[in-house]
RNA sequence: UGGGGCAUGGUGCAAUGGCAGCACAGCGGACUUUGAAUCCGUUGAUCCAGGUUCGAAUCCUGGUGCCCCGGCCA
């Protein structure tokens, strides 16, 4: 390790690799990533795989991608595909290296036959229930298992007929002798082997014996060689089972990290909760744009350029903690905003009518996709005409001082074409707005007056006569409040989901250009938002955006 | 005295015995053919009490608060 690969970003776990790099426990960083396949990953994973495939980054190392499937009944192959997928996504590689702890069962198996012959492990035939009664409790020490004193010869004959699955699930495990009267339960004679005849999604009916977490976690990592072991801060108190594991085996010692896990405000977390959240009808599916699900995530028009700097951005420590949405969504509109054409597009509109245009003329502007950029942008013509749509809320009758949009007698800019001024409004019967009239003054032509003068307002619009329909779909957060477990006594989480997460507006007009929208692609719908095609829903021919995320509103801000 | 961990502005992360800083949020202003972006300015913090030290967010002692652990889940 030479000095110019020395991250320029540090944490404590960068201290503690440096420092081993120093001391020489280790000349190299090699870490995983060990997702269990049994749902979706989220931006909580997101997290862990930017760590982890940045620290090895960082000092010229390498990561893996392992599958730490030893649980076959909660497992299946859609997940571990749909994984590889997004973290593929978010721009990770894993080149070759590509495991499965399932890959490992016949070595762990040889190991565990090695920790039996030295006394380590034995076999024990109390039922789950006998085992937490002998486990003891938080303050009381457990005791010894009857079984734990079985001769060596005894131990290997049981676990091996146990592995030719002589015996029925739940009938015997194998357990590391330690010490039951530890304070750590973990460290109480854990058990190491589950008998479970089941079919597994890679090794099919082979085995009937698997191995618990904590071995086939230590060993996984012993055999491919990690160094550094990064996990959450729950397994603090397995960390000494897990050098256990390592140290009675004898073999390459990895060294466990543990950092704080990812939370969000308004959202949940948890693969259980997000489940229920898919399972009871709260959202469409694990890719619904809502969900903090990559999947979800992807839909919805994030970029992994977004989440990516999000993660950094977070940073890493050992303290728990509640990231505020409004971070996450900072960087979305950071990298949204450079990336993304402006076109335009009405959400609500309000029908408006140039009275001294001509009823049949027509006429196109040029309007950059990059006005940020004019000189390198690409251009499109886009059509005006006699009636355009301008959105519903630009349009106030009794306006209060601040508002300096369009208002009777009131003068404001369609960007990139005329000055209008309001000379009239038509209601229906109820009284509402259904129609404006106004006047557009000629010299104004492409947004700027030849006397100079200054108007305030300045609004997107789209030429009726060539707007093409969309629905949008507009996305709120998923709960009403910061933390969603904040819930009334006897109620949960789900109580506190947003009614109005989800707001569908069926006929929104866009600008014609819009028709050959890409999927992938984000938008800046002008005054807006960011929005994208629906890659489910788009793909069937419909014309559906997802709002990504909407623009910082001041003026909404102002009006609170 | 079960064990393990954590405590720095509203939120998150730095400062590794030597000027408490950065980002988001907030507030104010400039600019603006997006009430966006950009730019400028600004409010606001070391859990408490002792101790060591010329000097403590950092080290020591004692408190307090919060989180995790009693799956044959991971």
């Amino acid at each position: 390790m030479t000095a110019e690969n020395t991250p320029k970003r540090s944490n404590f776990i960068t201290d503690i690799i440096d420092e081993h790099l120093e001391n020489g426990r280790f000349d190299r960083v090699h870490t995983r990533f060990p997702p269990e396949p049994n749902g979706y990953l989220h931006i909580g994973h997101a997290k862990s795989i930017c760590l982890n495939f940045g620290i090895a980054q960082d000092y010229g190392g390498l990561t893996n991608l392992r599958f730490d499937d030893t649980n076959p009944i909660t497992e299946e192959v859609e997940y571990v595909e749909s994984i590889q997928a997004d973290i593929r996504w978010l721009g990770f590689d894993w080149d070759d290296r590509l495991y499965f702890a399932s890959d490992y069962f016949g070595q762990m198996y040889t190991y565990a036959l090695q920790l039996i012959r030295q006394g380590s492990a034995y076999v024990c035939d109390l039922t789950a229930e006998e085992l937490r009664e002998y486990r003891g409790t938080l303050t009381e020490p457990g005791r010894n298992s009857p079984y734990c004193d079985r001769s060596i010869e005894e131990n290997l004959d049981l676990f091996q007929r146990m592995k030719a699955g002589e015996f029925p699930d739940g009938s015997r495990t194998l357990r590391a002798k330690i010490d039951m009267r530890s304070p750590n339960l973990n460290l109480r004679d854990p058990v190491l082997y589950r008998i479970l005849h089941a079919h597994h999604h890679r090794t099919g009916d082979e085995w009937c014996i698997y191995p618990m977490y904590d071995y086939a976690h230590a060993l996984s990592d012993s055999i491919e060689g990690i160094t550094h072991s990064i996990c959450t801060l729950e397994f603090e108190d397995h960390r000494p089972l897990y050098d256990w594991c390592l140290d009675e085996l004898g073999i390459f010692h990895s060294q466990q990290i543990e950092f704080a896990r990812l939370n969000l405000t308004y959202t949940v977390m948890s693969k259980r909760k997000l489940l229920q959240l898919v399972r009871e009808g709260h959202v469409s599916g694990w890719d619904d744009p809502r969900m903090p699900t990559l999947s979800g995530m992807r839909r919805r028009g994030y970029t992994p350029e977004a989440i990516r700097t999000f993660a950094e951005t977070v940073g890493v420590a050992k303290a728990h903690s509640i990231i505020d949405m409004e971070l996450l969504e900072h960087v979305l509109r950071d990298d949204l905003n450079t990336r993304s054409p402006r076109v335009m597009a009405v959400v609500e509109p309000l029908k408006v009518i140039i009275d001294n245009y001509p009823a049949d003329g027509e006429e196109t502007f040029p309007v950059p996709y990059f006005p940020f950029d004019q000189e390198n942008s690409p251009t499109r013509e886009v059509p005006f005409s006699q009636e355009l749509y301008i959105e519903r809320s630009d349009f106030m009758e009794d306006p209060p001082g601040k508002f300096y949009r369009l208002a009777p007698g009131r003068e404001v800019r369609l960007m990139n074409a005329y000055y209008i001024t309001c000379t009239g409004v038509v209601k229906d019967e109820n009284g509402e707005v259904v129609e404006l009239h106004c006047t557009y003054d000629p010299e104004s032509r492409g947004g700027m007056s030849p006397d100079g003068r200054k108007v305030r307002g300045t609004l997107h619009w789209v030429s009726a006569r060539h707007a093409i329909n969309a629905e949008l779909r507009l996305y709120d957060v998923l709960f009403n409040l910061p933390n969603p477990y904040d819930a009334p006594d006897g109620g949960d989480f789900k109580d506190n989901t947003n009614p109005d997460s989800l707001q569908v507006v069926k006929d929104a007009k866009l600008e014609p250009g819009l028709a050959s929208a890409v999927i992938g692609e984000s938008y800046q719908f002008m005054r807006q938002g960011y929005f994208c095609l629906d890659a489910v829903d788009a793909k069937e021919g419909a014309r559906v955006f997802n709002r990504t995320i909407s623009l910082v509103d001041t003026w909404a801000k102002l009006q609170k």
